[in-house]
DNA sequence: ATCTGATTGCAACAGAGTTGCATGTGCAAC
DNA sequence: GTTGCACATGCAACTCTGTTGCAATCAGAT
């Protein structure tokens, strides 16, 4: 799932230093972790998974920050879900797409970019103009499925 | 701007009622308003602006459940936007299908219902349950359009 | 090894939205 | 026109996500 082998964390450190930011451990932690995830991650998400691996957890505030110069120094990508949350993404996953397909599921609530084909735009009515379209998928995601046919 | 003309109130009344709810004087005035106003607005706005309706305001609480049964009954439209507070506008049509377009100007906020023909489904993952499907649309409306336009 | 400004961790805060519960009321039945 | 009661309202207190202030610490240059 999370690739955690030190070529990940080297590239990290790389990428960091490179838009001129000091590689903390902090940073090279979670934009690793970003790397290595292929969804949108919520803040959350991101501190139970820190907290989860080896070297420990991470403060809320400083996790809150760190995302905070990933991206102001595009190397992560920050939206707004529907349910008011921020999930953040490393950025070259979906910054190729101007339009690109979500899934969300309905029982946990994580959302899975996925690589759709773009939809062919429907017929607007006259006088409008599109500049960007999103297909949005709602259900049930694999894991929540199968833990209701298994539990 | 606002219509406030008993006409407006007394569509806005026949419209809760249509839909099984009681059509009590916050209700009937929140949606006059969202009917009223071309814009999607916020729970503060509406809030502020009903204050200082003749009126007298109303309480915080009771505005979110009142918008809740609103959108609840497909009235209104609730969205996210992108600082992470939901706006809500009133629904153009009532349009209880699994999958429907919206459009949205990102110039006045408004939010369109599109008779959008069915998307054809991406691929997804295996597991994945998909239980409905949603087009977003964004860009500019006509009105915005010509206004930007004319002057 | 030392220095220094950027970074971290803690605590306290802020805003949007939700929940529990007692009181009030729309509306349908009488 | 009255009445009953399920639904709606108002208040307070709460949750959750994200921010700010500040002292202590550390990465990286010298």
């Amino acid at each position: 799932m999370i690739k955690r082998g030190s070529s990940t964390v080297a590239d990290a450190t790389a990428k960091i230093r490179a838009i001129g930011q000091r590689a903390t451990p902090a940073r090279v932690r979670v934009l690793a972790l970003l790397g290595g995830t292929p969804r949108g991650l919520a803040h959350q998400e991101i501190e139970t998974a820190l907290a989860r691996s080896g070297e420990g957890p991470m403060d809320r505030v400083t996790l809150y920050r760190v995302l905070d110069s990933l991206v102001s120094g595009g190397l992560a990508l920050r939206q707004a879900d529907e349910s008011r949350i921020f999930r953040f993404s490393a950025a070259q996953q979906t910054e190729a797409h101007a339009a690109h397909a979500h899934f969300r599921c309905d029982e946990c609530g994580r959302v899975f970019c996925l690589a759709a084909p773009p939809p062919p735009a429907p017929a607007l009515p006259a006088g409008f103009r599109l500049s960007r379209m999103s297909l949005d998928l709602r259900g049930e995601c694999r894991e929540c499925t199968s833990r209701r046919r298994t539990g």
